[in-house]
Parts: structure tokens; sequence; C-alpha cells
DNA sequence: AATGAATGAGCTTTCATTCAT
DNA sequence: GATGAATGAAAGCTCATTCAT
């Protein structure tokens, strides 16, 4: 299918890299974080281990732009889908939904991001407590708002990133699994557990 | 002779042992998996790579122990807590407070084994399928008897399964946290989540 | 000869560190810095790579113990000698002497340690300025008692260090050099530089 | 087309070597010899790996003509200098003189040079003993004219070369010496080990 | 029961060199 | 004439494991 042989010489720089990226993700992903030598990584993307440090000055460069480059795709993808909602519940299930579906689109990719976040020391990425005040901010508007209930949207936010990020592992390790209906429940379930208290309906009673 | 010194032979084979795990379980909170060689525990835990060695026959049953202790003080802890609970609600709270509240009891112990289940192959582990089985039988339960809503027990099962085992996650990098209110609200959001859908209210009654 | 095997585990800390020392010495005297691995250094000291980084933590300690077993072994030799010595005239006949008499019983270690401060900027020694302070102190107080001839002191010692110095590459280089005479021809040129200018001796004649 | 740009590529083939032999001079002087790799030395010359060897076959060839190139200006500057002097006290002056001098206008490439021929198995040079031959038959001819005093003048030869040698090192690590006055002391330190016995200057004779 | 010593496999990284363009 | 890309050899180092004592 490609247009020359395999591995030529002639591939761009970034073709390469890409490669590499793109490898990095599967050793990873299939055979685990610990077993992701640089070797086994630059076989897997069909050049050799002197090649992947000519293009990363370090294996650690290397896992730096895994992880880039998935947040640099999540970003592009999550920016055009979010604009659209405009009700505080349409932005929660948008954003939800958004992130559950790119999760879905790039599971390995997401799994070995995490992995090398874990692992890896050195290696920069956002904070996950910067990656939830959005969400805090979101929840906290809708609660001005009157269309959410009272309840911690730290705490709330917190755990929906978790539900999220954790969202990975199944998608990998339960291939058997509907995932558009896995996402929906999900959205269902954290829409339901902001709604605000079904409140008094009439005057008098109220268990 | 030497009973009482830290690191004295004649410590039971018992004790070594625990020091060992400890041991193990710190090195990898505060160094990283990646960090915790065998060297490195020993030495945390006052003694040679060779007595480490002599204790477990390999740093694979190292690993092992510091797992299976870990879910044997947790089916202790929560086997007691989890027979007052009588209704599907109870239950159900009683098992997110239950454990969260381990896990603040033990997080690093709890953030180790995460660590040694994603990284080392070898390790056996209770599936998080089987993990999130029996929260998925009290859903159920509370369903047929009306207490919650309609949704799918098998997401939602693995949502507050994915929130607690997140949980030891923050529990460990922001000591900040107030734990009690961060259980609590934790709690109150999925009981929030699966309530009867509060039904029109329109002129009359309801519950 | 030796009471063991050669290769023995029995061997004592101390007997393996000097082992490997003295390979270390060996192969970068004959083969040169440049092709002096810790692979091949432990295959001259007959064990391996493995076993000479559990001796030494790293190749740059390594050659440390080179340096500074050295030096011990040389300010002991001293020592002992320069002590005899009373008149500044005989001290520097002892300094000389002395220090090209060590060389000569420990060319290749001499030859090893300088290669080791030239190449490897982390090894610590005594640094040359200082290497020639006493030295010019001594010359100092032969001016000051009359026994020497006016001269810059400084300038002097450096250049009678650096003879001493650049003694071990010939002694190494040219077996068939006669020590002995060589370093009585040294230490010979040097009290004929430092001796006073025989000045006008009376009245008459001279110059 | 872009002739005047720094790292045009229609500089002449020689000025490119130039720059090469330059630039490696400038990255052992600075970094020392271990870290002086192609790449290093390229970048410092405002080129590429591959362009260093495209001009010189290898990089041993590079060395080649540091050292070379040093030998052919160093015998360049000594010979119309050293034919002026006439006796053998003169021609002895000004060898120390003219030696030293011009260490101290190039003082990094005869460092860099020193640190090539030390560590580089292949490169051809000179010997030590041949260099020391012309001063020694200098010297000898001295005796011979009763000039100097009798000594073992192949000692003698390679104890001045030495020093002048080893001065290169001197004049880069310590910049605040005046070098002027450096090279004076050290001739003056020759001339008066080379002087004629003052023989014993009891009552009459003398010279 | 304990441990120091030894080892080999495997890791990341550096580097001189080759080659197509 | 120049260079980016590729590569394999070799380096220093880490580490789990074996073993004699």
């Amino acid at each position: 299918m490609r247009s020359k042989e395999s591995g030529s010489p002639s591939r761009t720089r970034r073709a390469r890299r890409e490669d590499l990226i793109a490898a990095a993700v599967r050793v990873i992903s299939q055979d685990g974080y610990p077993a992701a030598s640089l070797e086994r990584i630059a076989r897997e993307a069909g050049t050799s281990k002197g090649t992947a440090l000519y293009h990363f000055a370090s294996k650690e460069e290397l896992y730096q732009a895994v992880v880039t480059t998935l947040f640099e795709d999540g970003a592009a993808f999550m920016a055009e889908r979010l604009r659209a909602a405009k009700t505080p519940t349409e932005k929660l299930r948008t954003y939800i939904e958004t992130n559950l579906r790119f999760i879905t689109l790039n599971p390995a990719h997401v799994g070995a991001t995490q992995r090398i976040i874990e692992n890896s020391g050195a290696v920069q990425v956002v904070q996950v407590e910067d990656a939830a005040a959005p969400l805090r901010r979101l929840l906290e508007s809708g609660q001005a708002s009157g269309e959410f209930a009272v309840f911690d949207a730290e705490v709330t936010a917190l755990s929906i990133r978790t539900v999220i990020d954790g969202a990975a592992f199944y998608f990998l390790a339960r291939p058997e699994l509907d995932l558009d209906h896995h996402i929906s429940e999900i959205v269902a379930l954290f829409l339901r557990s902001v709604r605000p208290v079904p409140a008094a309906p009439t005057a008098d009673s109220e268990e």
C-alpha cells in the first residue's frame, strides 16, 4: 500500500516520528509498559534502535511525543464539538460524551499515555488537578443558574474525570462492550446525579 | 541474641515478610514503580537483597504478597461492615463508604497494588470484571425492589468501582483534601444517580 | 600460585578491588585510555563487567580508586624518605630522586593516572598548582638561606614537576633506559641550575 | 550563489578543512578529548557530520590533519628563527625560546595535538625520541666546544623537551601567567644548568 | 536465617560511518 | 559539494537471581 518500501530511507522526518509514536503506543498497549524497550519499539516500527534515537534524542523524548500528540489530538477533537453546546446541561453532556468518544477512537493511545505519565517521572503533563478545573467551573455555572443541584463541584468534577480516564482501560480490556451504549449510560448517570433534588412539588407535604 | 535490634536475624519469618511488604509499598509509593528495585526495597526494610530473596522466592512473589495482603485486609475490613446494611440503598451507601474508608486508611498500599497489577504481567489478581460483579448484583437487587431507577447496572457498577479505585490517587497526591467530606460527597453523588426518576410533578401527590 | 582458584568467589572485597585497580592500570597502559572499557578491564581482572560494577559503583569510581591508590602509595613512599634530608640542597635532591624513584617502581600506575586525570573530568585530584607548591617553598627556603641562586621559584618548581611527571612516559616507552643513571642525571641537572651564580670570586678576573 | 553566508556550500575545499581543524582544536581544548565527537566538532565548525566526513575520510584523518598542521606551522615558525643563532649557547637559547613562543601563540592547538597523540593509536607522529634528537646533537656540539658542561646530553635533551611540551598545559590552564617572564625564566634555568662547573674557587686561578 | 559476592541478560545511549539525494 | 537519514557496534549501567558460607 505504501508508495515505497516499508523502511525506505526517503521517508520524511515527520512520517518516521509518527511511525515510532504509533509503535510505542502499540507495544505499550500490547506488551505492557515494562516490556516497551526502545529495541522492541523500533522493531515494531520497522526500524532500528539507532534510528529511533536519531529521531528522538532519548526514549523520554519519544514518550513525551506520545503524550503531547494525544493531548493535541484530544484538544482538537474536543474544541469544535464543545462550542455547539449552550446550556450547562448540554455542555456537561457534550463534555462527557466527547471525551468518551475520543477515548473509544484512541483507546491504546490513551492507555499508553496513562502508563507513561504514571511511570515516567520526567514526562511533562497537564496536571490532573488542572484537567478537572474546567469541568468544575462548568458544574459551578450550572449550579449558579439553578440547573444543577447543590453538591461539591470539585469532588464531582474529579469523579467524572476519573470515570472518563478509567474508561480507556475497559475499552481496551473488554472488546465485547457496546461502546455507544456505554457512553450514553455514563452520560445519563452523571446527568441524573447533577439534577436538582425533585423538591416539594406542591404546597404541603414532603417526606 | 540481638532480639531487640531493628535488623535482628531473630525476627520471625512472619515479621520479616511483613517488613518487606511494607517496604515495597513505601518504595513504590515514594519513588515510583520503576525505581522499586529489590535492592532498594531490601534496604528500605533494613535488610539485604539476599535476605529478601530468602523470604520470597522472587520479586514477583513479593509483589504477589503485596497484592494478596491488601486484598485480604480489604476483605476483612469490608465483611463486618457490610453485614449491617439491609436495604439496597443502605448496602450501596455502605459499600461505597467502606471501600473509600479503607482506601483512606491504606492509600499507599492501594496505590502500590494498582501499580503492580498494571505493570506486572505475572501477578494474579481478581479481575476488575469480577470486582464489579457483586456491586452489579447489589444494584440489580435495588432495581428489582424498585428502590433504584432503571439503568444499566453493569455500566454503573463499573463507574462506581472506577471512582473508588481512582480515589487512592487523589488521597495520595493531594493531602490537603478533606477525606471525610470527599467520601460523603461521592456517596451522595451515586445515591442521587440511582434514585428513581422523580416522575412528572404534575398536580397532586408524589412520594 | 594463588591459594585458591583464580576467580574464586571467596576472594575478599579488598582483594577484588585491588585486582580491578591493577587491571585498569594494565589495560590503560597497554591498550590506551580509549580502549579501556569496563568489559576489557574486567576480563583482564579475570572477572565480569557485572562484578566490577558490584565492587565499584561506576567506572568513574574505579578510576578514582586508581588515582587515590597511587597518591596514597606515593605519599607513603615519599614521607619517610623526605624526613632524612636537612639542608635545602639535600631536600631538593631527595625530592627529585624520591619522586623519580617512585615512578620507576610504578610507571604504569603513574601513566594510567595521568591519562585518567587528563581525560576524566569528574575524577578529583590535587591540582598541579598545589602539587608544585611544596616544591616552590623548598626552593624559596634555599634562596633565603643563600644556598640557591636567585630565580623565579614558581617557574622552577613547575619545571621540575613537569620533568618528574613526564618521566613516567619515558620509563614506559623506552625500557632500554638506564633508570638509575637517568634519575641521577636529572637530579644533577636541577642541582646545577639552582646553584648560586659563581659570581666574581675575588678582585681580578671573571666574565 | 550564497557565497557570503557563513555555512555556504561554496566555501573552498581548503577553507572548509581549515574550519574543521580549528573546530576540532577548539572542542578538544574546551570540552576535553572524550567529548570531541564528530557531531560536536562539525557543529562547532558550522556544518554537519556528513560534510565533515566528506572533507576527511574519517575522524582519524581529521585528527591527523590537526597534528600535521601544527607540526608544519611549528616547523615554519622555528626554521627562520633558528638560523640566526650561531654559538651552541645562542642556539640553545633560541631553541627553547622559540619553541615556547610558538606554544604561547597556539596553546590550544598544541594541547589538542598532545591529547590526540596520547589517545589515538593510529595517528602517525614524529616520535618524541626523534623530537629530542636535534636538541641532543645541539647539546653535544656545545659540549664538544667546551661551552657546555659534561652531562648526559640525552637525558638533558629529554628534560628540556618535556618542559617545553608541558608548558602548553600551564599556558592554557593558568591564563594569569606572565608568559614572557615564564619563557625567559625557563631559558635561564636551562642555560644555568648547562654552564660548565665553576670549578673550585680556591685561591688563585679560575677559568 | 542471613548475606556478600558474582553474574548475565538487557537497558539506554553515543558514535563513526555509509549512503541516497 | 553537502547533508539528512540510517545503522550497528560498543559503551556504561541496572537488576533479578544464584550460590557459598
